[in-house]
This record gives structure tokens, sequence and C-alpha cells, in this order.
DNA sequence: TATGAATGAGCTTTCATTCAT
DNA sequence: AATGAATGAAAGCTCATTCAT
């Protein structure tokens, strides 16, 4: 129990608290990336972190859920960060979206590897519901470009749902072939996804 | 892989205990598929497979390594025996093979969901090193359609490696939309996939 | 989990297991009586009994509630046997009769002590509901003799639950006298309290 | 035992100090008696105290163990004052004094079952030594009205420290009867309490 | 072959207490 | 006087594995 609050309180959180679970989140990304997540005991984590027990995780954190949640909220902040730094670029048409989407969600998992590594171990050893927090289907960024290209009439006629779904799987699909093969030549897989996409979606045709 | 012992393996194994093995290792399976790799302990895989003890799993495998490769592997090769069966019939020309192992595999997973489960929980969950078995990246069947397509003159000029990879992902990531939405329609899905695939291989132009 | 059983088979125990189940059921009474509920943590349970690993008792016992249960019941079976045995002669009268069992139930106090030691700190300590499985309130023995004295009319008229609880409270109150005054006379106490509750019941006059 | 304090004590308590010590020993009392003493944490006596940091008991009091001790003591307190005050009222005979003393505590526990039950948790659970405090046994009010009747002849010859034991008993034993059967009748408990003591106590005889 | 008892390491979590501020 | 962060020990329990029978 990190502090003793009233169950209604929704809890500010201090400077130095806020410095500590960003701390062990961060540990504990890097200890699930390299050991995977059935290795990532709270020892591991507090030993990466520093820490000199374990009790000093479950102080912050009420239990081993609330932390993988943190990874989980963690990762996927950076992922949004990143792509609404992306989107902020207005571009003329759809297929150049596209091909920047695709391109920047590569470049942002080529960097970003270790956070991906934990995000999928998280999402399939960690007993998470990946996909849950889409669950509402809020209409993606990826959908939405898909959708105007239609509208624009540059794209061909294709189920959106379902090729956002192949284009969404070229990309997180990306972390599982830097898992078996590191020296992937990652801008050329970028490159081939954009190219490959632009075909499958552009209309055909004069 | 099923019927087929490596020469180096010291033993003969009997009849039952082929069976038990089997039995064992289906059990682990469903398991593994339904609760997750980080809940399929060794009591809860017995009980499921009505054994009375744990210790005869131990009996049976040397450790939960091998029992986990035993599952990899019986689902693999349930992959293999699919795939041959389907590449038995020849076709014209490497679009319609292209088009025939997307469909192919995509009606596979549809219909061995609770396998292809199993087999994402343990590599990603189990320590298990995906893709250790390609190390020496013999030609998968994948990549020998592509390059027949560039021979032929159907297929344009793409990185086969990479292009391969894409279309394996396309399909490899069917069991994690299943996942997250497990009402999918997959047959939309896999036509939505083969076209895609064909417009992006495919030689352009006139 | 002391083995892998079907929810529904009732579990039969073994020679073995029985004894072992008996001889941590022992080193729990033991501890319990000696150093207090609160101290009498697995660790401690184990090292008094022997054993190797406190895992030893998780696997005999389902969780420590189970196990803390058993020591009530072997305490209480004990209390049982004794009294059935004391109440199988027959006496003339309720007078007698109520004598025997103030008595007999002193005298098995004494020479339990430990066990009642235990128990006392399970009921309070352990977080039970004690009383909870006399809630229907099934005639006691107790309460049979006063209203067979009543109706006999060599008892006064009074409350019969509330005269059973006084004379109850004299009994099961000992061992609270004997945990602050190990050298009490516990004879005298039997005698003493005897008298009280034959001049307390008996019906008065010529 | 409130506001006299040792001559050994070392520093004097302020104002500020005494209620917060109050407020903690009450948050204290209340966590004991609705959760049983192996639940009542510093953390959850200190939620219950609206306090906000555990470190705050640890302050107030030197240890887990004084901290069970004021609880001890304030509520042995209370019950001092309580007879205290009974005591005060001259009355003609003891046979009259011993019905005014249990009807009394009988009364102050029915109106005190909060704190007779923390008292009871702690005693039992709280390794603590029961009886500590009366180990130089000395003469307690009950045996004082017991001696004066057995002077006065109205008394018959009986053990007055069991005859002590079994009243305090029958009393004593109260909370434990509530707390099996909270909708007890409590008059008529204390009423047949006094009436059995009365006879049991009385000398007999023409 | 199969069983169930046993092992010891490891797990997450809770605890009372300490300490700098 | 009070706070909240930190500590390290201990808790109950689960685990894969071993072993005698």
């Amino acid at each position: 129990m990190s502090a003793i609050r009233s169950a209604t309180a929704p809890a500010p959180r201090s400077f130095i608290e806020t410095a500590r679970r960003a701390q062990i989140v961060d540990a504990a990304i890097t200890t699930i990336a390299e050991m995977g997540i059935a290795s990532a005991s709270y020892a591991r984590i507090a030993k990466r972190a520093g820490l000199s027990s374990t009790g000093l995780i479950s102080y912050h954190f009420e239990n081993r859920e609330e932390l993988l949640g943190e990874v989980v909220s963690t990762v996927v902040a950076a992922i949004g960060e990143h792509m609404a730094h992306q989107l902020r670029v207005d571009v003329s048409n759809a297929g150049e979206a596209l091909r920047r989407y695709i391109l920047g969600n590569v470049e942002f998992i080529d960097s970003h590897r270790r956070e991906m590594k934990a995000l999928l171990e998280v999402f399939i050893g960690g007993g998470f519901e990946y996909g849950a927090e889409e669950e509402e289907h809020v209409l993606s960024p990826l959908e939405a470009i898909l959708r105007r290209g239609q509208r624009e009439g540059t794209f061909r006629r294709f189920d959106v749902r379902v090729m956002a779904a192949l284009i969404q799987r070229a990309i997180d699909g990306l972390p599982f072939l830097l898992a078996s093969d590191p020296e992937l030549d990652v801008d050329r897989y970028g490159l081939e996804a954009a190219t490959t996409f632009d075909l499958a979606t552009r209309r055909q045709g004069p």
C-alpha cells in the first residue's frame, strides 16, 4: 500500500514517487525485454533498478498487475506521442499519408525495440487482454487514412477494417522478425512494406 | 516430425509412452491456450490430462523446456503437414500458388485456433527462441513461390525475404486479431490478404 | 494441492497421508499453545514437526484455514470422545449427572491443557467463528441434563440455555485461569464448581 | 492509569501527544474488535484513525507491544472506573454487594462490547500474558466481598479464590457468548447469574 | 510405468519499523 | 509533530523436479 488514503481520494502523486515509479517501470521494461516476462520477477526487477527490497515495488504499485499495466501504458503512450507528431504534418493525399504512417511506425519500432519486446511479452504472457482498450473500436488513425483515400478516389474499394488490420500486422510483426533476426534491414523492410501497401490500396487502371 | 526420430536418439519409444506423451502434449496445448502459459503449471496440465501426479509429466519429459518444445513441434508439424498437402497440387503460375498459400494458411489457422494460441504463448512467454529452427534459413516454401514468380516474370522485382516476411506476418498476425476479436470474418480477411499481395507482387504495366 | 483429483471426488486418504496430517496438526497444536497463534507460522510449525520445507504443509493442507480447522476439529473430537465415554454411565438423577459432567470436563481440560490453549488461540486469533458449528443449537448434553432435572422435579425453575451457558463458562474459563496461574488447584476448582452449580440448580425448600 | 504516570517516566506528555495517543488507541480498539488482532496492522489502524502514515504510530508508541499494552490498560481503566463507581455505594450486606457486582459488571460488558472484544483479542492473540498484572494477587474487590460475607456469617464456607474465579468467569465469559450469539438476552443472563451465585454462596440451613 | 510424497527454491505481498525532511 | 519513502524480514503458497515404492 503506497500510502494510507481514503478510498475515494484519487491520490495525487509526489515528484519523488513519480520518479521512482518511472524508474521501476523502466527496469521492468528492460528486464521483461531481456529475460521474458516469465523471468521478470520482482526480485530481478528490483535488482536491475538498484532497489534494496522487492517491498519497494509493492510499496509503489498495488500489485503485479498494476506494474504491468504501467509498462503497457508507458509504451503505448510513447507510441501515441510519436504518432501524434507524425500526423501533425499535413500531406496532400492519402497515399502519402499512408506511406508516412508505415515508415514512421517502422522507424519507431526500430528505435524502441526494447519497449516493443516488452509490450509483446506483457500482452501475451502477462494475462493481458490485448486490444482490450480498443474494444470500442474508435476509428484508428490508420483507418482514417484509408477512408480518406477512398473518399478522395485515389484508393480502390476494399474492406477498411481488414486492410487496416493487414497493415497494422505488417508493422506490429516487425518486432517478431527482429526477435528472430536482429540483423534485419529495417529500412528496407519499411520501404518494401510502404510499396506493398501502396500497390495494394491504390486505384488501378488509367 | 511426428513419426520420424532423429538417428541420435538413444532409446526407442514404446507405443504406450508415445501415447502418454501425446496425451500430455495435448493437455498442455489446451491448458496453455485457455489459461496462458504463465498459468499452465504441471499441476494444471496434469489435472486436465487426468493424470494422478505431476511426476508423470516429469517422467515422460526431461523438463519443462522439452515439454514446451514438443508443444511447438507438434503444432509446427501439423502446419507442415497441411502445407505439404496444399503444395502437392500443381498450379500453373506463381500468382495462383501464392493465393493458395495465403488462403490455405488462413484456413488452417482458423480451424486450429487452439493450437495457434498455444504456439503464440510458448513462443513469446515461454522463454523460447522463436525462429531458432529457421536459423540456417532454409528456403521457405513461401520464398520459393516468390522466386518462381520473379523467374517467370509475372512478379515484379522486390526483396524476396522481406516480402515473404510481410506475407507471413499477415498470416501469423491472424491469431492476434482473433484473440482480440474472435468474431472476425476470417474468410474476408483471407480474401483481402490474397488480393493485397496479388496486387503487391504482380508485375505492373502493360 | 495435495493431489490432482477431480473436483467431484471426495478424495480417499492414504495411511501415510493421514499420519503426516496428524503429525502436522500435532505440531501446530503444540506451536500454537506455546507461542500463540500469531507466532505459529508455517516455518515454525514445520521446524517443530521436523519437516524439511513449509511446502510440505501446503502439500497436505489446502491453506492455513484448513490446517487451523483441523486443529479445531481434532481437539473438539477428543472432547467429544471424552464426553461420550462419560455419558455412557447411567446415573440415577440429574444432579449426579451434572456433577459428573462438570468434574469430567474439568479433568479433561486439566489433562489436555495444551490442546485447550490451542483451541482458545485459534478461536480468538484465528479468524474463526467460535460457536459457528453450534449455530443450529442442537440440544447440548448439558442442556439435556438440566432439562431432565427440571422434568424430574429435582431442579428448580431457571432458564436452561442461560444456566447451561453459565456452567459451560465456568468450565471453559478454566484454561484462562490455568494460563494466568498454572499452579491452580484444579481438583478443588472442579469440586467447588460442582458444589456451586449443585446449589444453584437444586430445588429449594423442604 | 489514564492520568497517572509512573514516577520513572522520563518525559512529560504534551497535550497534543496525549490526544494523538488516545486517538490511535481508540482506532486500534475499533480495528481489533472489528477485524481481529491478526488483521489489525499498523496500516489498517492508521487508515481508521485518519493518519497519513503508519510512521506516526511508531512515533507515538515504542513498538506494537506498547500500543497493545495501551489498548489493554485503557479498557482496564474504564472497567476499574466503572467498578469504583459501583462500589462507592454502601450496601447493607455481602449478598447485596455480590449481586450489585455481578449485575454492574454484566451491564458494563453489555455497553462496552467493542472494548471487551478488543481486550479478548489482545489477551489471547496478542502474545500477551494475561493475568500478568494480577501476579502479586492483590485482593480483588470480588474476593473482598466474598470474605466479607463469610465474616458476616451470611455466606457459607467455600474457597474464596476459587469462588471468585468462578464468578469472574461467568462475567468474563459473557463476551464469548455475545460473540457467538449477539442476540443473547444480556439482562436475563445477568439476573440468572446473580441468582446462581446467590444460591451458591449463601449460608444454608434453617 | 505409474504413484504420491517430499524437496527446496522461488514467488508476490504484508509487515513493523526507521529515517530524512 | 508529522510525512512519506525506504527497509529487510517474514509471511503463505506454488512451482518443477526427485525419489522410493
